[in-house]
DNA sequence: CCCCAGGCGACTC
DNA sequence: GAGTCGCATGGG
């Protein structure tokens, strides 16, 4: 499929802004994996080209299918927001898998993103199905068939037996589909009830794996951010007053924040 | 080498 | 309920 090019998507921006972790650049080029999926990604001129094995399911995992117009101009506030959009203007919030995006965040706690990519390859490539060129992300049966001692072994660290624990619960309950109808608040609930889901997580995976926009990820990147206007108020704290102040727009403005603030830091 | 990372659970008060 | 603290690991 080919996507004409236009300011409100990059493909760069939307995979280097931190909310996915299955991708690699190489000359321009992109290979994007999400659950058993594959793109890779050229561009010309005018338009970007995905060769990939199944365009639907790229059209929407990429959220072409979302006026990002509309939500920037919902979105422009004070000098700081407009700055952040005016460089990440090319950032989609992709719609991930559920499952992968809670085992990808469980293991980003407390971790650099190159190692948490580390991580997850290879956890794919030694539990995921074989596609080929590429493994996919296990299925949590794939997950469940091992321990937090393999996991460990991988390089999980302490996070080991949050992915042991979770990966035997969601094995032994198809619950998923059940907990998507729920509001966000009682979405969060259940996320934060699992072992090793705390706050921050929750609202990652609320964000990218099931769609939510009235959540406002707080890490140390967004504290530094707002270290000036809130300080010393905790991230927890910090999350509530800022979905208060920006509402169905929190997940797009946070996203667009970090990102800001973490090229800042790189260059 | 030291510092720190898309935080969390356990513990204390 | 709010405030500390230890945590495994390896990239920078």
């Amino acid at each position: 499929m080919k996507i004409k090019k236009c300011d409100t998507f990059n493909i760069k921006q939307t995979l280097d802004c931190g909310q996915v972790f299955r991708y690699t650049e190489k000359d321009g080029v992109f290979d994007l994996y999400a659950i058993n999926h594959h793109a890779k990604i050229t561009e010309n001129d005018d338009e970007y080209v995905f060769e990939c094995d199944d365009d639907a399911f790229f059209q929407k995992y990429l959220d072409f299918d979302t006026n990002y117009d509309i939500i920037i101009a919902k979105s422009q506030d004070k000098a700081l927001i407009s700055s952040a959009i005016a460089f990440g203007r090319g950032i989609h919030i992709l719609r991930q898998d559920p499952i992968e995006t809670i085992f990808s965040f469980l293991i980003s706690q407390n971790n650099h993103i190159p190692r948490i990519k580390s991580i997850i390859g290879r956890i794919c490539d030694a539990l995921g199905d074989d596609m080929g060129e590429y493994h996919a992300f296990p299925t949590v049966q794939q997950l469940a068939t091992k321990d937090a001692e393999w996991y460990a072994s991988i390089g999980a660290g302490y996070r080991a037996e949050y992915l042991a624990r979770n990966a035997k619960f969601f094995a032994e309950n198809d619950i998923i589909g059940e907990w998507s109808k729920l509001p966000t608040e009682e979405l969060r609930a259940k996320l934060m009830s699992l072992y090793g889901v705390g706050r921050k997580v929750a609202d990652c995976v609320l964000l990218f794996g099931f769609a939510r926009y009235d959540v406002f990820p707080v890490d140390t990147w967004i504290l530094k951010v707002f270290e000036q206007d809130y300080p010393a108020v905790p991230a927890e704290k910090l999350s509530k007053l800022l979905v208060e102040k920006y509402g169905e727009m929190s997940g797009f403005i946070q996203q667009w924040l970090f990102y800001f603030k973490r090229e800042e830091k790189k260059l």
